[in-house]
DNA sequence: ACCGATATGTCCGTTAACGAACATACCGTG
DNA sequence: CACGGTATGTTCGTTAACGGACATATCGGT
């Protein structure tokens, strides 16, 4: 809200990173079939081992990827938000996951017809180059998910949830139960209760009833464990922040 | 050393089951790049953060995809034998990853040269569309074990760890200590010991100063957590096995 | 046949997270 | 303004894994 572009009649597709960061006639190519689409609180963009009719490229919105396991309890294994896509199976050639993909946060987004992206993808430009260097952040998030479930504390890995999102929000409160949050990572309610009471009484952040409001970043970023760090690194590695990007 | 060819000179470039689905002229045109080396144990296919010159091609070899922490400790996130090939970040565009490779069981591959790749896959023929495949898989690999990580005991992701080698092997043997397994499974080399224990008292296993035999597959099945068959059914369906596939 | 190196076995106390049950606080709605 | 639903707080015992120390077993080499 602080940039004041959050709503529905002044989004703009170049507030999508992969999107801006598009040639100008890649960019004009596309236009025509890129689609505003609202995406609401708890909406599954696909199911798992569901097929996609189209890629999403997340604006306001955070999608995050779940896997779900026989027994009912689920675990988080990455998260997108305007600085990717959701729907990476239609190129990458599997046309499914077994993942599910939520919306957990609710905002907007633009959709591109599954057909439409593969023919761009298979010409081999842009668009393709984006999408796979996209993905392997994403693969350096998941694989550091995996690390952090290893070694870290429940209150290191909402530290980085926590900083995960924020980086994909404009403001610095979001709106997510505990309840939810222990079910991204994979962990109890409970668990969650009592990290977030530490980081509370710490003044890091404050909470009631569904909004988390965060006080102090440069101390939740004290908390956190490396996974963040290695996350963030490597994503900026692979897209590097040029000024260019931003303003263009 | 079942099927007999594990010797150096009988080794064929279609041991890798990425590169026998190539279609014969395909194949051909790569023959001459392909070369055979020997990947001996522990040796590192590439560091974190380091550029790769060559993809590998296992075809006796099984490696791992491991993250290793600040402090030390590490964990696999995904392991690779002759259904697939190391190095993604190749073709994916970030030239390096933070993980590193290391050769968990020694044997041969054939790799390419880094060059040839991207010329081959900027092509966007077959071997564009086998990597990408394989790499959906690995995604899904490395998401199940993130899950596992976060769900499952010592004991279960032993068993999956045990059958994920198994696969990748042409015996029911292989050369690894207990402590280097604690270092793939990112947990300490007692609770491998008293896992491994379980299983050699229920008939299981054997094992002895780092062989390890495994007497009953089917039982090791039973114990396993859904996570192995998640990553085996998600790739057999990338990957459907064809009569004409292993023949050919 | 012995030695040293390495692999495996077993013990201890400690801890983080679990599973369950229950108490309290807060919010919007009627 | 009372109510019901939902979010958060707290407690209990239990367990899996930890970290460290140490004992034993097995192998290859001289």
């Amino acid at each position: 809200m602080t940039t004041g572009n959050t709503e529905s009649t002044k989004q703009n597709p170049k507030d999508n990173r992969l999107l801006a960061a598009l040639s100008e006639t890649d960019y004009e190519r596309l236009l025509p079939d890129l689609e505003l689409v609202p995406l609401p609180l708890a909406w599954a963009v696909y199911e798992a081992g569901g097929t996609l009719g189209y890629v999403y490229f997340p604006t306001t919105s955070i999608i995050s990827l779940l896997y779900v396991m026989e027994n009912g309890s689920s675990a988080e294994i990455a998260v997108t938000g305007n600085d990717g896509l959701v729907g990476i199976s239609l190129f990458m050639g599997g046309e499914s996951t077994p993942s599910r993909a939520v919306v957990q946060s609710a905002g907007y987004g633009y959709r591109l017809k599954a057909s439409v992206l593969k023919k761009e993808f298979a010409q081999g430009g842009e668009l393709q180059h984006l999408a796979l260097r996209y993905t392997q952040a994403l693969i350096t998030q998941m694989a550091q998910t995996a690390v952090c479930n290893r070694h870290h504390t429940v209150e290191q890995q909402l530290c980085r949830w926590l900083l995960l999102s924020l980086d994909r929000l404009p403001t610095n409160e979001l709106s997510m139960t505990q309840e939810l949050i222990a079910n991204m990572l994979g962990v109890r309610r409970e668990g969650v209760t009592e990290a977030a009471g530490h980081l509370q009484n710490a003044g890091i952040i404050s909470y009631s009833r569904g909004k988390i409001t965060v006080l102090d970043r440069p101390k939740l970023e004290q908390r956190v464990c490396e996974c963040y760090a290695v996350v963030k690194k490597e994503h900026d590695r692979l897209f590097p922040q040029t000024k260019d990007q931003t303003v263009h």
